[in-house]
Formats: structure tokens, C-alpha cells, sequence
DNA sequence: CCGTTGACCCTTC
DNA sequence: AGAAGGGCCAACG
């Protein structure tokens, strides 16, 4: 078995939120078995792959990166906002109804 | 192999 | 209530 690198996984965790939903760092590190945040951050800041919805991870708070490498914070809003999300401040949202949460009952 | 960096989060002063 | 620092894990040089 081939050893896979946290990149590959976390990319698969974050082609899994569905549209319209969000997910923080703290969130997905949780979700990949990781203790630490950033390490999903060095992952997407390493590789911007299109096929990964970046745009959807967002740091706790509901709080938008800062350095986002495809356009800065407010291309990540821009495309947030296509997928029906509302922003209630220049870089905060609803995480609370937002949130993507992958084992929360049915 | 050791040191540095990194799109963060939490605890303490 | 606000600000500062440490911590953690993984890759790059």
C-alpha cells in the first residue's frame, strides 16, 4: 500500500462538502485524523488544485483566510457566494448554518 | 538529519 | 476585554 500524503487526504475531504456548505481547518484536520489546523492549510497553500473547493474552508468562526493564493479572501467570498452562501460581514458568514458537518445524525 | 516555514487554534498574561 | 505566545504536525532546503 502505497503511502498516501495528507494532501491526498485531505483533498478528498474537501471534494466532499457539498454545495453550499462550508468547513473550518480545525474541522477537517479532525476529519483527516490530524491534531493541527495548519497542516490542512500548508496542504491547500502547497497546492491549489481546481478539483479542490478551497473556496469552502474557512477558519473557525466563520472567518475567511486571509492569504488566499487563488485571488485573496474576497475571490474566496465571491465564490461563496455562488454557492448560495450569505455573508453577514466583508469576511465573516453563517457558520453556523453553514457548517458542513459529515456524521451529525441523518 | 536539523532548521525553518505554514491559508491555524488555544491558553495565558 | 485585549494582546501575546506557545503548540502541534508535516513538508521543504
Amino acid at each position: 500500500m502505497k503511502k498516501k500524503s495528507i494532501f491526498e487526504k485531505i483533498r478528498k475531504i474537501v471534494s466532499r462538502i457539498p454545495k453550499g456548505k462550508v468547513a473550518t481547518y480545525g474541522d477537517i484536520a479532525t476529519m483527516a485524523n490530524l491534531k493541527d489546523a495548519r497542516i490542512v492549510g500548508w496542504a491547500m497553500r502547497g497546492n491549489q488544485d481546481p478539483k479542490v473547493p478551497c473556496q469552502r474552508v474557512i477558519q473557525k468562526g466563520g472567518f475567511l483566510a486571509f492569504s488566499y493564493s487563488l485571488g485573496g479572501w474576497q475571490e474566496q467570498r465571491h465564490r461563496l457566494e455562488l454557492d448560495g452562501v450569505s455573508f453577514i460581514g466583508e469576511r465573516r458568514l453563517d457558520l453556523e448554518k453553514y457548517r458542513w458537518q459529515p456524521v451529525r445524525r441523518a
